[in-house]
DNA sequence: GCGGCTATTGGACGCGTGCGCAATATCGTC
DNA sequence: GACGATATTGCGCACGCGTCCAATAGCCGC
């Protein structure tokens, strides 16, 4: 197999591994299994155990984000924008993506690559929320004396209620996560309380 | 060794390691070094590894609970008392107890003692700060009408944006974490910008 | 001093871990 | 059809893991 397509295929069947397992607990002879190969290979094409995982959590993130941008940036207005964002980025109970990036924020400390690749995405979709404000407050949607703190405030936010339904489970509901992000989100940017339901 | 006493030096040992190592790479033969005995003893009194590390869990996060409670009751008004929960709950830099939290989201999905502990103490610390809000308000210093949803949003913003300092480092800065969660709160509460500075 | 109870030891058991390397299979090129 | 390159194998190495259990040590009431 063409080495730029081998690299896919590890990444992928680490991706299939990861999905099930979650990343902490995914490993070497886990990805080899998957794809029914030996364990040697994966060690040709990567120099760690954290380089893959790194690259498995980067492909997942990275196009949840891409669609996340692409739905938004076809909006008709920035409210429209933001509601899709609110859609889009609330898991559901048991979501296996959102418990990668759990798993990737406690593995941060230990695996050097899954760190960066978690840094920057977060910093990616700060980024887009960022811009997504401004464009609304240009247009006169918004009004939001501080777009980048603002970006961290909702997109944290949602991270942390996020959590509590990935990790407990019952402790809240996915609808409670919309309804209390939506309603942080109206008061952070100046909008009618219900605007963006 | 007395057997509570043997119980509670096997926690203490647990905490200690967990601190420098993280709760996830915490074993049993750490646990045993660190007191210097042998690692059977640790299932003479724990049914399971996971039982060892909810225990150590709730030890440190239910001591950090309790700290912020007992200052908090003592605060002369409930802007006050929220203040505090402010600048108690924000974590610096590295900050071990926070890496414990992180560790503890991200077990819950594999080890069922830490999921109850962690889901345990988080609806306690909102429990916390809804009565804080409640009492506010009825002392006319708050306005919200919803004090429950909000000690949610308000302690999730917190999670999230602690969640960048701990993991990432770099991304954001505890300066930032205090002032923009205070900002948040203060227009969820319907108080003055800065009331809470 | 003795018997019994239990805290404690130390290691076995059966796995699983990341990593590295010699041997081999499978190509495209001449 | 032979050669050389390299993708791939299969296994070894040196650990580490949670769990369990027979054997022992040390203390208590008698």
């Amino acid at each position: 197999m063409a080495p730029d397509r081998r690299r896919e295929a590890i990444v992928a069947a680490t991706v299939a591994v990861a999905r099930r397992k979650g990343l902490a607990t995914t490993t070497v002879r886990d990805v080899a299994a998957e794809m029914g190969t030996s364990s040697g290979l994966i060690h040709h094409y990567f120099a760690s155990m954290d380089d893959v995982l790194a690259a498995a959590f980067e492909v997942v993130a990275s196009q949840d984000l891409e669609l996340s941008a692409r739905l938004m940036s076809a909006a008709a207005s920035p409210v429209e924008a933001l509601r899709i964002f609110f859609e889009t980025y609330t898991p559901a109970d048991k979501d296996w993506a959102f418990q990668l990036w759990l798993d990737a924020w406690a593995e941060a400390a230990r695996r050097p690559a899954v760190q960066a690749t978690s840094r920057r995405l977060n910093l990616e979709w700060q980024a887009l929320l960022e811009r997504t404000i401004e464009d609304g407050v240009g247009a006169g949607a918004f009004l939001c004396p501080d777009p980048g703190g603002a970006a961290w405030r909702i997109l944290s936010l949602l991270d942390g209620l996020a959590l509590q339904v990935v990790a407990h489970g019952t402790t809240i509901s996915r609808t409670d996560v919309v309804a209390w992000s939506t309603a942080a989100a109206e008061r952070e940017l100046g909008l009618m309380a219900g605007a963006l339901r």
